[in-house]
RNA sequence: GCGGGUGUGGUGAAAUUGGUAGACACGCUAGACUUAGGAUCUAGUGCCGCGAGGCUUGGGGGUUCGAGUCCCUCCACCCGCACCA
């Protein structure tokens, strides 16, 4: 009987789903696991081989959690609303749900099929109204809070309208706008808009003004995705910025918090770094410089307040609210011209640009102390969102600085004295200031706190810390996404149950419904899609008003951002999820996914977790507390190359004869590098009557390594390679790839030493002529060595999440049985049982066959005997002055002495010691021996 | 530009604490068995050299008895950068 993978795990699966196998219960006497993947985006090109890494990865770790005992919940579902779905359907006319569902069928099948221990009961998609509604309702908890920051906590309204009608805003200035104040008869004396319009400069959940990309021609908004080159990506239109009204999340609230919880996390330090330098918190001052012959001032953030006396000009984002105040009649042509070309450039090109530019407005800030004249200057690398969006230009201290200076001619003024020398500025901070007025002569350090003195008794500037973490856009003008539970009354927003708007009962239930739509052209302005339905955007209250819906939707991080919390508890009606199932499965023990999600999704599920702790609705505050990232898996292009103007294709070794044309030939009519020709004849009609140029009678492709795509023809469906190899030698394959964090490509060819190896396994149980073999032998000494080693490796390697290393020791396990001509029962059934989590279905396979009945997969893990792992003796190598020349074999337990007798009197060693005498003898035991001479 | 990561044979990689570089595989070479081989088994396989031996972990420099591993410096490639998810 021969190893036969697809009859073996067809029966597993059977045998899994007749027992319910992977059901999990909220209530058990062993202690929990969560094991979580990042949850993907059911695209309409279904999964390839790179998706299911972190997933195998995850279901190996959750299935040797199992086998340990552990209560363990794994689920899966789907992140299904998103553009891509919108995109076709404006192509196609097919509706996102109809074809969302589709995806995500195609999805569950081609997951099924690697053998994963979801439990499907469980799963969540966000475009399910049932689980949206509670999206809905979490953004509806952030609208009517506020972030304490003396308590350093979000509250519900309530305790902030209590305070204001207390004492205003003294000590809880708004985060919207900081120069807000008033007193609590201030506050009293407000009409019921003016006090929802304070409110919303304290709201998690608020209203403000953004840009977005617009494009005229195409009469819609379009993401940062599908702007290309300053052109929009669908028919190549010109776009520009557009302010428009949009809801955002407060998450700048939570900069500190979000910085001081990591320290907590099991996350990479690299991770870590990336989430720190997000959020980008930075100590430094705020200063207001008064502008000549103007009301207003120009307010700058500086990290170096220090460096004041050498500010030579200042520079505003070229859509700062000042420019065109201040902006004088001789400069207004230049002006507009040069903010018309930054209009149309991203963030991303500007801050990219290694071209200086920028252009004089005319006008004049004055210097706080020597009251000097300073030229304000717009450009492109001072973003508005960033700070003030206006700096103080230092160019003897600031590298851009110099160089903008350089590059129109401002005069630089030094105060660095000889340590700047004209050339480039002065970072270092471990210098003195000079020509600096009262600051001359003192350090950095203390000039800083000399010259915010001064601010401060001036009134003119005080210590501030920055971030560079922006508050997070949450509005998106698209159709495929969460409705707003939220109704405008005179052009006020309302939550749709708030008294305020006094909608019929019916109205005011979640979820809003996203209705159901045949056109998904946008709406007037660039508003999104649903504008376009009035009678679902016009609803009218009980006073008989028309009140209008928010016609924007939620973006994609809306959905994930709190759905680890919904597998916990997944029908639940009654709330996002029971209390009682929170406080048993927690935090997230281990979270699973790439890198991209670094600074989006997981910023924003942090800060939804933390904000549903402050509100009481989580016993804990930090979401995912283990976080493994796995790397991307590339393809692997095949090229073949044709003679330029001829059907005619030249083998690789043979090309460079002739001038040909590189063409991406699909990776599956290739065997390795040989092309199979009578295939790629029958692949596209015009390679037809294609001719070759053969070397040794075949025809050898180029390779080239990319992203795994459609446009390079090389991308490898799981589920062929499932068909023609097995799930078990695929999943054993992507984790011998190499370690699961690190970016790989496929190469499929390579699949067939994990094959060979699961049919030599089979091949300890079963012997083609005798059948069935395993014997009730007692094992020898070297057997029980194999395998004891074998376990010890494979469950720290599987700890440490080093996959391919087990792998490869499952191989040299078996290489020393097959070598051994092991077949006993008292070594195979703790190695069946070792190797569940890597090849499940196998393993079941054979548990069967050695007579037990439950499944393997909830039997107990081996576990190995320290007696059995331990050698007694070593092959250490010997070297002269650290170069290898010989290997002695020493009891582990030798005394040095007599090592250095055995050693000395070598003729290897004499030979190389030349008859000198060794000045240094090394001898680390277990390790090497080393002789210096 | 900023931030993060990675460089080891023809290929994927291993070396967990500074201690035999290349385990385990793919590929390749030769052979055995076979009607057949895209099955299985055996042997070999970093580079140079007939050999003794020498060289070798992106380049250069340093620390050390000893460096893939630590330090400095340079280079190359990959990923992210706020509306893809």
């Amino acid at each position: 009987m021969e190893y036969n993978f697809q009859q073996i795990e067809q029966s597993a699966k059977a045998f899994w789903a007749a027992q319910q196998a992977y059901k999990v219960k909220n209530d058990s006497t062993r202690p929990k696991y969560y094991v979580l993947d990042m949850f993907p985006y059911p695209s309409g090109a279904g999964l390839h081989v790179g998706h299911p890494l972190g997933y195998i990865a995850s279901d190996i770790f959750a299935r040797y959690k199992v086998m340990k005992g552990f209560n363990v919940l794994h689920p899966m579902g789907f992140d299904a609303f998103g553009l891509p779905a919108e995109q076709y359907a404006l192509e196609t006319g097919q509706h996102p749900a109809v074809t969302t569902e589709k995806n995500i069928k195609r999805y569950k099948e081609q997951l099924d099929n690697i053998g994963f221990n979801y439990d499907w009961n469980r799963e969540v998609r966000t475009s399910d109204p049932q689980y949206y509604r509670w999206t809905q309702w979490i953004f509806l908890q952030l609208f009517q809070s506020w972030f304490n920051r003396e308590s350093r906590k979000a509250e519900p309204l309530s305790t902030l309208t209590a305070r204001l009608e207390q004492e205003g805003n003294k000590g809880c200035p708004a985060p919207g706008d900081e120069t807000l104040r008033f007193t609590a008869e201030e506050w009293k004396a407000m009409s019921e808009p003016e006090q929802r319009s304070v409110l919303m400069q304290y709201r998690l959940a608020y209203l403000d003004h953004a840009e977005v990309w617009w494009c005229e021609a195409l009469g819609t908004v379009l993401a940062n995705d599908e702007v290309v080159n300053g052109v929009s990506e669908r028919g190549g239109h010109p776009v520009e910025r557009k302010k428009m009204r949009q809801w955002f999340l407060r998450i700048t609230e939570y900069a500190d918090r979000l910085i001081d919880s990591l320290d907590n996390l099991e996350w990479s330090e690299a991770m870590k770094e990336m989430q720190r330098n997000w959020i980008g918190r930075s100590e430094g001052a705020s200063v207001h410089f008064a502008v000549e012959n103007h009301k207003g001032s120009i307010e700058v953030f500086t990290t170096r307040p220090d460096t004041i006396f050498g500010v030579d000009f200042m520079v505003l984002a070229p859509e700062h609210a000042l420019v065109d105040l201040i902006t004088t009649d001789v400069q207004k042509e230049a002006v507009v011209q040069y903010v018309g070309y930054v209009k149309s450039r991203s963030e991303r090109e500007r801050m990219a640009e290694k071209k200086i530019s920028g252009c004089f407005t005319g006008a004049y800030a004055l210097h706080p102390f020597s009251g000097k004249q300073i030229p304000v200057w717009i450009s492109e690398y001072v973003l508005a969102g960033y700070g003030t969006g206006a700096i103080m230009a230092v160019p003897s201290g600031d590298d851009r600085d110099h160089a903008f200076a350089r590059h129109f001619g401002i005069e630089i003024t030094n105060i660095f004295g000889a340590q700047y020398t004209g050339e480039s500025a002065v970072s270092d901070k471990n210098v003195t200031i000079e020509q600096s007025g009262f600051v001359s002569g003192k350090s950095v350090k203390e000039a800083a706190s000399l010259v915010l003195e001064a601010l401060e008794t001036k009134g003119i500037g005080a210590r501030k810390i920055n971030y560079r973490l922006r508050d997070a856009g949450f509005s998106r003008q698209r159709y495929w996404g969460e409705p707003f539970p939220i109704v405008y009354k005179n052009n006020i927003p309302y939550a749709v149950n708030e008294a305020g708007a006094n909608l019929p009962e019916a109205l005011q239930q979640l979820p809003v419904t996203l209705p159901y739509i045949e056109n998904y052209k946008p709406g007037p302005e660039g508003e999104g899609p649903l504008a376009n339905i009035a009678e679902w955007v016009m609803v009218q209250n009980n006073d008989g008003d028309l009140l209008k819906r928010e016609t924007n939707t939620m973006p994609g991080y809306a959905g994930s951002s709190w759905y680890f919390l919904r597998y916990m508890d997944p029908g639940n009606a009654d709330a996002f999820a029971d209390p009682k199932a929170t406080d048993y499965w927690k935090q997230v023990d281990l979270y699973i996914g790439g890198t991209e999600h670094a600074v989006g999704h997981l910023l924003y599920s942090r800060m939804w977790t933390k904000a549903l702790h402050d509100l009481g609705y989580l016993s804990f505050d930090e979401p995912f507390k283990r976080l493994v990232n796995q790397g991307m898996i590339g393809g692997s292009s095949r090229l073949v190359y044709r003679i330029s103007g001829t059907n005619q294709f030249v083998s690789a070794g043979l090309k460079d004869a002739y001038q040909t044309d590189e063409i991406h030939v699909d990776v599956n009519i290739v065997d390795g590098v040989e092309l199979d020709v009578a295939q790629f004849k029958q692949w596209r009609e015009e390679y037809y009557n294609a001719e070759f140029i053969l070397e040794e009678g075949k025809y050898i492709c180029g390779a080239q390594l990319e992203k795994m795509s459609k446009r390079y023809h090389n991308v490898v469906n799981p589920d062929d390679i499932v068909r023609q190899y097995g799930a078990d030698t695929f999943r054993m394959y992507e984790m011998f790839l190499g370690p699961i964090e690190m970016s790989k490509p496929w190469d499929t060819k390579g699949i067939e030493g994990v094959h060979r190896f699961l049919k030599k396994f089979w091949r300890l149980f079963y012997d083609e002529q005798q059948g069935w073999i395993v014997t009730d032998e007692a094992p020898a000494d070297a057997e029980l060595k194999a395998l004891h080693k074998t376990i010890k490796k494979i469950e720290s390697d599987t700890e440490r999440f080093s996959f391919n290393t087990a792998v490869s020791q499952f191989m040299i396990c078996l290489n020393e049985l097959t070598d051994l001509n092991c077949h006993k029962r008292a070594i195979l059934d703790p190695l069946v049982r070792l190797l569940t989590p890597y090849a499940p279905h196998v393993a079941e396979t054979l548990w069967k066959q050695l007579g037990h009945d439950g499944s393997v997969i909830h039997a107990a893990y081996p576990e190995w005997e320290e007696k059995y792992t331990v050698d007694n003796s070593k092959v250490y190598p010997v070297a002269v002055n650290g170069k290898p020349r010989v290997e002695l074999e020493f009891a582990l337990d030798a005394e040095q002495a007599f090592i250095e007798k055995e050693v000395l009197s070598n003729e290897v060693i004499q030979k190389w010691l030349e008859g000198k005498e060794p000045k240094k003898f090394i001898y680390v035991k277990g390790r090497m021996i080393n002789v210096v001479v």
